[in-house]
DNA sequence: AGCTTATCCTTACGGCGTAAGGTCAGTCAA
DNA sequence: TTGACTGACCTTACGCCGTAAGGATAAGCT
């Protein structure tokens, strides 16, 4: 993990890591039966990384935290965002799915809406981070980047995307959330309305029932 | 585009894509300078077949129609989902953020609100795109997957888990919208408050301003 | 006729994942 | 004490990969 963070997942070569352990690369098949399941752990220990909310906690409060606590993690290990939503699911995403649904669940959402709410977070998580890491190195390269993307950009086709990446380059108000937050608040809004009597999306089928188990 | 739709761009070598135009590997080197730009412009390609709103359509139904319109694309070249929020931004990909944001600013949105809710649709489209084509296939051999799945789940650490895939093998009831829906209606409810007087997210600093250009 | 240019080819290199088949030290029952 | 077993590791080899370097060929233009 430490080659993936530092080099990129295309860096983790059997031959790498081998001679960093200080072994050979046909060792590592004694402990892996594939490459690919040591890359599905290696993702698995990424989001084993979150911090999952402690039971009892208010649902939104607790899905904020946890999801800009895997916002963090994903950043920090940037080669893992587009493995994550395709890797086997393992004891590290049990447990983050768990900790989520029950959350949803025990404040007061139906199967429906708890099956629903968690895919609408976790396609912001990852499709948010995808964006970032796809982008951004640090702010400066990013800045002087967007500066000479700007200066290539045929204005008068695209006055809005211009627009948009001034935006960016503007940076955000002392008061106004992250990007990342910006969003998150969206779908949180969204799943609150339907725990109102007159419900959101769907208030037909998706309003509370007894949780399971 | 072919050879990619039908075994995954991982089957995109150089090689064997000549071998399909009859030509040697090394001579796609005249019209490519790296493997990355060829890859690059097929992920431009899936992007430009993404059918815009025309100018004028209210900016609701444009931005779900267009939502839609990329999700369906999308699944249609699952491979290019990962690769397109971090691929060059070309003639196509320009094309789609101006015809959304042109859509946000003349609906009355505010530069700052337009840029976040272009964030917000995008990571919800390519988000979710990425977790379904990560589990999916066709709809028999998902389901099967699902119940072994289950089979293999300790239901009594992880309950909610088990009720989640329960719920994908339900389906959704006739007057549900699909899954990728439900979280794009959370946002486009989530962007439309932000236009009432009361303002939602931050209502301070997303209202409205003059479009540019 | 000669030059330019676009298109394509040949050969070669270092690196990749992994199949097949060792070696060798420790463990443990008889 | 011995001998089979086991787990950790190594060696060699195969067929892939992207691409560097340096032609060949044929069409079009002056």
């Amino acid at each position: 993990m430490a080659l993936a963070d530092a080099e990129g997942v295309a860096a983790v070569t059997m031959r790498r890591l081998a001679g960093r352990l200080g072994i050979e690369a046909m060792s590592l098949y004694h402990h892996v039966a594939r490459k690919e399941d040591l890359v599905d752990r290696m993702v698995d220990r990424v989001v084993g990384e979150i911090d999952l909310p402690r039971a009892g906690t208010p649902w939104r409060g607790a899905l904020r935290a946890t999801a800009i606590a895997a916002h963090d993690v994903l950043l920090r290990h940037a080669w893992a965002v587009p493995l994550v939503l395709g890797s086997q699911v393992r004891e590290g995403r049990l447990r983050y799915m768990e900790a989520i649904l029950a959350t949803l669940r025990t404040g007061g959402f139906s199967p429906s809406a708890t099956h629903h709410g968690y895919h609408a977070l976790d396609s912001h998580i990852v499709g948010f981070t995808l964006w970032e890491t796809g982008i951004a190195l640090d702010e400066a390269t990013l800045a002087s980047q967007a500066v000479s993307f700007l200066e290539g950009l045929p204005r008068d086709r695209f006055p809005h995307v211009a627009e948009h990446v001034e935006q960016h380059l503007a940076g955000r108000g002392p008061d106004e959330p992250t990007e990342f937050e910006f969003g998150l608040e969206l779908i949180l809004d969204g799943l609150a309305r339907l725990l109102e009597p007159e419900g959101g999306v769907d208030g037909q089928q998706l309003r509370r029932n007894a949780p399971p188990g």
